[in-house]
Formats: structure tokens, C-alpha cells, sequence
DNA sequence: AAGAACGTTAGTACTATACTAACGTATGAC
DNA sequence: GTCATACGTTAGTATAGTACTAACGTTCTT
């Protein structure tokens, strides 16, 4: 887990983020379906990945989509940074579905280092609030 | 606190905790020193009051600037969230300038009263690792 | 052969961020 | 009294990110 929290924008968060929960199993995505699930046009979501192409983050092979290693592991990083608050929230009596999107608007920012501490100061979860496992 | 937080850009945020707590006392600030102290140049500065006088939360009189009560209640709660969750990284064994780096990234992104809710669950300490108080 | 589906390009737009160069006004030094 | 400095301001440029429409080309399927 070596310092690649905040290399991405929101959008770029939202596309990795997708990419790794969705595509389970090496099943990549294709361009139309990332579009429409993050209710966006196709040329918008094409600049996204343009992008994420740019930073090493995802490449694309026949229109499939996927995560490079690099990539993956900041999407894991994301989403057990994304947990760790999302529980933290929780336990502090926040609903649910708002300890989601506040998460969600921090995750990608904070170190996944320091989150692996705040994980282990609320009590070490070993799932999120909807089941999920917290884990690298 | 109804609902002012994310209102904000980060530069936004900067400018405005800046306000709050440079100008102890209504003791209000000069662009150029806003410049200066946020390593920018002054028309940069001009801009981002610009954004924060269309949106209300700081106002000039005579070159001199200072916050709207508006204003002075959005800083209050970033404030309050900054503190909240720099204890949080402190209180985990972040050390202290990282946890007040990451809690900047995020405390005008988060809703005050679900910090609030955090602060109880991480024990309501009432000041943060500087020693400055936490309070809405 | 026609149409649909999909990726892609080009062009536009707006916000946020930040710069330089230049200008006007005011104030203090001499 | 003039000159320089300081300061706010304007205008112009630039880049990143986000998002759109319109249009085009390819491929695949009726």
C-alpha cells in the first residue's frame, strides 16, 4: 500500500471503484456500461478513462475495460479506506445509506496507511455495514 | 449548523479557516495578506473571494475583509470537523502534522452534525492535539 | 442492405485553480 | 510637489476536471 491515495479525482474514484466491484473475477467492463451505470454520457466516461489510462490505473483490450495491477490495488486501498469510515460513521450513529456517501467523498483522499490506524481505533470490523470485508 | 458544509471548494475552505482564525477579534484581513499567507499571488486571492463574497460568506469594507455570520458559521463547523478528525488520526497514532494534513482534505467535505456524532464515539475530547477546542 | 450498437472525435461549456502583465489610486518619503 | 511603493484590480492565458451534443466509422445482426 504505497502512497497512491489522492492520485485520482472524484470521478476517477467513482470509475475505479466501480470497476473493481463490478467487474468481479477478471470480467472486464465495456465503455457503454460504465456510462450508464455512473449516469454519464459515453464521451464523458471515455475522458474518465482516458485518464485512469494515463495514470497507469486501467487499460483496455477489445473495448474491455480492466484494472492494471497498479490500479487494483489502489481500488482496494479506496474501498478498505471507504469501510473504515463507512463504519466509523455507523458505529457513531449516522444512517446507514449518509455514512455511505460521506465516505465516499473521503475515501479516495486519506492514506490508506492512517486509515488502516483509525481501522484499529474503532475496534478493528472486519466487514462494513453492509457485510463487506475491510481488508488489503 | 443547517446543513453549509461541502458548500466550499478546497482553496474556498482555505481562505475561509484562514479568516477565522488569522482575524481573532474582528480583526479583518487585507487581500494581500491573504495572498501571502496562502502562497498565491493576488489576483488568485481575488478570485477565490470573489466565489466566497457571490456566496455569502465573506463581505469588504474598504479593502479589508472579513466573514460573513454566515461565513462565520461555516468556518465554525469545518473547524469543529477538522478538530474532530485530526483527535480521530491523533487518537489512532497518526502523528500529529500528518493528521492535520488528512483532516484539511476533509473537513469541508463532511456534514457537521454526523462529525458531531463521531466526536461522541471517539470519547468527546474537548480539544484537538494543538489544544485548541473543539465546539460548535 | 439496413439498422442498431458501440467506440470515438470534435466542439462547447463551466468551475476551480493559478499565473503574468499592466493599470489606477493612494500614501509616504524626500 | 513629485516620485516610488503598496495595493487592489483588470485582462489575458493556461490547465485539470466534469459533462454535454452532434456526428462519424466500424461491426454485427437481422
Amino acid at each position: 500500500m504505497t502512497e497512491l491515495t489522492n492520485a485520482v479525482s472524484k470521478r476517477e474514484r467513482d470509475c475505479l471503484v466501480l470497476l473493481k466491484e463490478e467487474s468481479r473475477g477478471d470480467f472486464p467492463m465495456r465503455l457503454h456500461e460504465i456510462a450508464s451505470t455512473m449516469h454519464i454520457k459515453p464521451p464523458t466516461a471515455l475522458n474518465i478513462i482516458r485518464r485512469l489510462k494515463s495514470k497507469g490505473f486501467v487499460e483496455t483490450q477489445d473495448g474491455m475495460i480492466k484494472l492494471t495491477d497498479v490500479g487494483d490495488r489502489l481500488s482496494k486501498t479506496i474501498l478498505m479506506v471507504h469501510r473504515t469510515f463507512e463504519s466509523l460513521f455507523c458505529q457513531s450513529g449516522v444512517p446507514e445509506s449518509r455514512a455511505c456517501s460521506e465516505a465516499s467523498e473521503i475515501d479516495f483522499l486519506i492514506n490508506g496507511e492512517n486509515a488502516m490506524k483509525v481501522l484499529k481505533r474503532i475496534d478493528n470490523p472486519s466487514s462494513c455495514p453492509h457485510g463487506k470485508p475491510i481488508r488489503m
